[in-house]
DNA sequence: GGCCATCTGATACATCTTGTTACAACTTGG
DNA sequence: CCAAGTTGTAACAAGATGTATCAGATGGCC
């Protein structure tokens, strides 16, 4: 389990077209899940680590255009718009939202796989999807990681210990900067087991990371708190320095 | 102006479509160049720096595929597609060699033009800088925020913390300045839930942010009340000036 | 096994955040 | 000026978060 493939999520009320959609993406090697409306897909989002939303707009219920709005504002994830209408007000209201990409149906699945990794490419940072190299390295704000190593070096090139269980926890947040991760999905990433009710293990990891990677811990500029969300890494994080 | 508007060249051997779309370009806000050929397209790369090419692939002489195919190699110019022919086939062809959007004509120019703002939202921060994670900045009457850090500097460059829900509500005014904002359209672009009858949380959000960014919170000169409608963010926002 | 250091989840408690309520001040229309 | 409705904000309570401390668990070492 080197690299996760990007999991996408496939928001639509048609049941044959988002399980075939799905279908689709899995066998091209993405990962994908399914919500059939916008509440749905905002519990799906909370659940796992999403890493693209495919959204029909036209949907029962709440609006597509307003989850895609809420999207856009709060989180990180992009966007395709997908709709049945051709109509070129919706389009455009859409791509001026900020959806990130716009798909009418019926589409080509082959098309929107193309936009997909096209997307992906551009908002992707990181070693996230990149082939995994026997030396995977990232650097975020003068910090180098060593993931296949596990080592961890401060600016100054000082090696700075770090548990298994923080690694393992940096490292989720080094694939995922600028993306809020709430308790349940760093507990799968980090762990895999499922959080009890009032399981306050993923907090006490995230202090003691901060003790050791920020420089002012009350005062966090890395890892941040998002109230009631999860927490969220913020830096620049490349490959290697060029 | 700080930063000067982007730069589109025009691909086309239609005089007509060439011409109508690049002054429809300026009229927009933007710079535009054309060229009739992919030959004196080559050249006008050459002589000014362009931000983004919108490349119809069918012309006479070179092909406007292998065009698209060399610039998406060699530079770093994101590509936008045109095509009269509304082939499933080539729509993928052209994603996936690597172009950033594909229109197909007839196109309604204003949704070109927000594909265009789209893709160059996407790649103007990311590539040009060599900086991966977008660094979304705004600024206002000396203050400065960063939006992707959930940061906020006041004029003398303190930083002043803000709340979770603080935060958001600040970027949902500053991303729509001058503009009046009802309690239902705050709470669906902050925190996404529905707004109980009597909900008096906004106006208490409101209270508490402008505590803080106001000089007198008694004669709020930011936040404007709008009575009976909601709420009015008013100053000169602007972009990262870089 | 016995000893020790380390790691990690559980617990507890201080602190922070936020929605609710209440009430005073203000606005509007008559 | 009055009544009804709207807004500002203090006070409060429920819930979320930060983290010190502790107790098992684990693993190295003799």
């Amino acid at each position: 389990m080197n690299t996760p493939s990007p999991h996408i999520l496939v928001v639509d009320d048609h049941r044959d077209i988002r399980e075939t959609l799905a279908r689709y993406l899995v066998k091209n090697g993405l990962r994908a899940s399914t919500a059939d409306s916008a509440a749905q897909a905002r519990k799906a989002l909370k659940a796992a680590a999403v890493d693209l939303v495919v959204l029909d707009i036209m949907m029962p219920g709440e609006d597509g255009l307003s989850l895609c709005r809420h999207l856009v504002e709060t989180s990180s994830q992009p966007v395709i718009l997908l709709t049945a209408m051709a109509d070129d007000t919706d389009r455009v209201i859409g791509l001026e939202i900020g959806a990130d990409d716009y798909v009418t149906k019926p589409f080509n699945p082959r098309e929107l796989l193309a936009r997909i990794r096209a997307v992906l490419r551009r908002t992707t940072q990181g070693a996230r999807d990149r082939d995994p190299v026997e030396h995977e390295e990232l650097h975020f704000e003068g910090w180098r990681v060593d993931i296949t190593k596990r080592e961890l070096f401060a600016p100054n090139g000082r090696s700075v210990p770090l548990s298994s269980g923080e690694f393992q926890l940096l490292r989720a947040f080094l694939k995922r900067p600028n993306m809020v991760l709430n308790r349940d999905q760093l507990m799968d990433l980090t762990s895999g087991r499922t959080p009890g009710v009032f399981d306050r293990s993923i907090d006490n990891q995230v202090s003691r990371l901060r003790r050791k990677i920020e420089t002012d811990p009350r005062d966090p500029r890395l890892i941040k708190t998002v109230w009631g969300g999860g927490y969220m890494f913020t830096a620049p994080v490349r490959d290697k320095p060029s």
